[in-house]
DNA sequence: CTCCCCTGTTCCGTATACGGAACAAGGTAC
DNA sequence: GTACCTTGTTCCGTATACGGAACAGGGGAG
């Protein structure tokens, strides 16, 4: 490996821990005491000289920073343009921003872009699922086609996701837009 | 180390890793070739019997899937309360999920708790922020003091954060939110 | 049937990330 | 001065994550 990753990869994650934690004036030793991290382990990361931390390592310490792992962490991968092909994107582009559970919903957080000139078909998802689009720029018209909602930027619709649906940008726009998709588990 | 992390860590990665694989489509055999990582290595994370992988190894895999590290990890950490300092946090706790630059904007996503019986005071952001606040569970009241909003569980509100505002749970119930705060870059 | 290409799993030697311990250096107390 | 507590670094044995290779099994193609 080693290739495709970037060659400072190491010190940028060190700069980012060091900074984090004399942001909170903690010791070396402090944080790798409460974070259960040898001082041998931390002060490599921090340095450098350790490139390739563990996640669970990585998980302690962000922990005690209190900071999502994402923080400590260069700027996503995204190698070349893989956008992550959404259901079948030609339309659509769709990146997995973030997932989190609770008591008893998935929501997963996208970052859409929906190109102009083509209708983006999407199925039905499991019973119960709402989609929350949020529109930064252009105009979408979303949702199951019998209900077509229209926003534009700046604007916020919802709707069950349960029945198939569609995505298009209208007004030869491209849409930027977080959508957020709660599904109930079970 | 092994203590604070969760039992079941390994197998929420590999899950996670498993269900964007299948949603693209792509065999274990492929990913492996196209992220640059040993099969044994993918196979065993997928199926957990490999707990802990390198940032290098996640790295190359969430690149590949064109994700970041974060939408393959559990929850954020939180060890204990340690919310990342929102602005004087008692009544609220934000944890930044994600943060992203758009040509003009920085955009920071933040997963929002606010806890009832208090009220949290922001202090002006720069000219142009615009905050979009879509509430999960509970109902808030936030805004300009002088232009309050009203949202309950699956509502949307936006407003411009250029000023004071204010954020408060209301009828006794803790709100969880997700808050995307869009600022305007120079 | 054989041959080929694919799937995902397991085996295993090597590289390395890990934490405990020892360390030098800097402060403070007395 | 000594004694003690910090600080962050380095040494080193052990545990383990790594990828190459070998593997069993599933489809086609002919």
């Amino acid at each position: 490996m080693g290739d495709g990753t970037t060659p400072d990869f190491a010190t940028r994650i060190g700069v980012r821990i060091r900074r984090l934690r004399h942001e909170r004036n903690v010791s070396l030793s402090a944080l790798a005491r409460d974070a259960g991290v040898g001082k041998a382990t931390l002060s490599g990361l921090e340095d450098g000289s350790r490139g390739n931390p563990t996640i669970e390592t990585l998980y302690a310490i962000a922990g005690r920073l209190g900071v999502p792992i994402g923080a400590l962490l260069p700027d996503p991968p995204q190698e070349g343009e893989k956008p992550l092909e959404t259901i079948h994107g030609t339309a659509v582009s769709a990146s997995l921003l973030e997932t989190f559970s609770d008591a008893d919903t998935d929501t997963e957080l996208f970052r859409l872009h929906i190109r102009p000139g083509y209708v983006q078909h999407s199925p039905a998802h499991p019973p119960g699922t709402v989609e929350y689009l949020t529109v930064f720029t252009g105009t979408a018209k979303v949702g199951p086609p019998d209900a077509l909602l229209t926003v534009g930027p700046g604007g916020h619709v919802s709707w069950t996701a349960d029945v198939p649906h569609t995505y298009t940008a209208i007004s030869g726009e491209d849409v930027f837009a977080s959508l957020l998709i709660r599904t109930p588990r079970n």
